[in-house]
DNA sequence: TTAGGGTTAG
């Protein structure tokens, strides 16, 4: 609705101007509207700005604000506001113990978020939904099964919510049988219409399970029109199971549907590059430069101490020449026991040990490297990536977990990754 | 006792 945090901002001076003064109501309605509206830090200023006049938040401003922490996966932050709800009694409002699950799915605590579940007693179904997504996201799909069945027995009606929420869980984990038995449920048990996110989980889970001739006829038998999320899932699939005849036809429809998307040309780059097939990564290129559309800017960051610690693609960081060192003795380590660079994962004509250089330069890596560094010992490592993890950093995390015995968990572009003693989360499906 | 609130995606 704001869009325009100084045009709000206005509002306000507004009303002081004509002698009255705004209240709680009014600054938590920027606080909630400009949260909504996923402007994340234009929300966490007008808190601060909401506090220096003096004005005490409540729980409805304390809801929007841990909104802000899990879209920004600000773990300490959030922590914060969950001790100062419980200080304040703000801890019983379901609204606020709902959010609190939220904050700690998307920041990465998953147990935190489990603690809070069990203490509410009036769960709603907003509270459900929210654990069950929250388990989805990390690729927990026996966990969100077992949820979804609890939640029946607890006689909370499901609605079209749950069920992305528990098809985004059998997608992530390759659950087939139990995705298709849902998808079939939530229309002949419960009566609500599948939308468009629906049959994308549907046709993501069939293709990234390697079914790419299901999704393909599930598309083609589905009563609405695939749109870019669709044509985008079957996509994604192509390309770890390295259809490139297919993936050129998802792409075509793509560059229609979304010209501007840089992600769409960048999963093809990729492909062809897998395939050595460099005149063609040189078409991507020139069409990407004809229409004028941009890689956006990569970058990663890790929070250590409160401190957010930015990654961006291309840009020195003060500290690199620490970090590359420990990163070249962290590889040799790893390729002791058994890791091996994926090269394929450079769409750059260049050889192979070049392409190994260019991997150590991702930032996720380097994000995950200075969390290593910097951080005490115990702690679980925390990095969000504004886009898709790349396949060798994937790989890399998990060698990284087992030769440093510690936790890392990972906010993508689409999804999180906890890596632990070698293994993610989401077993690989993603 | 009213405003402002928590859950959906490749």
């Amino acid at each position: 609705m704001w869009g325009q945090g100084d045009e709000a901002l206005g509002l306000i001076h507004q009303v002081k101007s004509s002698g009255m003064s705004p209240n709680v109501v009014s600054w938590t309605a920027l606080v909630s509207g400009s949260s909504q509206n996923g402007s994340y830090r234009e929300s966490l200023e007008f808190f601060s700005q909401m506090q220096r006049e003096g004005i005490r938040p409540n729980s409805v401003t304390l809801s929007s604000l841990l909104r802000n922490c899990g879209g920004l996966s600000l773990l300490q932050k959030g922590k914060e506001i969950h001790s100062f709800s419980i200080k304040n009694g703000f801890i019983e409002d379901v609204f606020v113990a709902t959010a609190l699950i939220d904050m700690y799915c998307k920041s990465g605590n998953l147990k935190a978020a489990y603690e809070v579940f069990e203490r509410i007693e009036n769960k709603t179904l907003a509270t459900w939904n929210c654990l069950i997504m929250g388990f989805a996201i990390y690729g927990l799909g026996k966990e969100v099964v077992s949820l979804f069945e609890q939640m029946l027995g607890a006689d909370i009606i499901p609605d079209a919510i749950t069920f992305t929420a528990v098809l985004s869980g059998c997608k992530n984990s390759g659950l087939v049988n139990e995705g298709w038995k849902y998808f079939d449920s939530m229309s002949s048990d419960y009566g609500i219409i599948p939308t468009i996110e629906h049959y994308s989980c549907m046709v993501d889970l069939l293709g990234r399970a390697g079914y790419l001739d299901e999704a393909w006829d599930f598309m083609q038998s589905m009563p609405l029109k695939p749109d870019a999320t669709i044509w985008g899932a079957l996509l994604g699939s192509c390309r770890i199971h390295k259809n490139i005849q297919l993936a050129e036809i998802a792409s075509k429809k793509l560059f229609e549907l979304e010209p501007y998307n840089s992600a769409n040309y960048v999963l093809m780059l990729n492909l062809y590059a897998m395939f050595d097939r460099w005149g063609d990564v040189e078409c991507i290129k020139d069409l990407m430069s004809d229409i004028g559309v941009k890689n956006g800017q990569v970058w990663s960051w890790v929070e250590i101490d409160q401190i957010i610690h930015v990654f961006c693609a291309g840009e020195n960081h003060p500290d690199e020449g620490e970090i590359y060192y420990e990163l070249y003795h962290l590889v040799s380590e790893m390729k002791k026991l058994g890791y091996k660079p994926d090269v394929k994962c450079v769409y750059q004509n260049i050889d192979d040990s070049e392409k190994e250089k260019v991997l150590l330069s991702h930032t996720e890596k380097l994000a995950i490297t200075y969390g290593l560094i910097k951080s005490r010992s115990i702690t679980p490592i925390r990095v969000i990536k504004n886009s898709r993890i790349c396949p060798d950093c994937h790989t890399a995390a998990k060698y990284m977990s087992l030769v440093k015995n510690r936790e890392i968990f990972l906010r993508d572009g689409s999804r999180f990754h906890h890596f632990s003693e070698g293994k993610c989360s989401c077993n690989d499906c993603w």
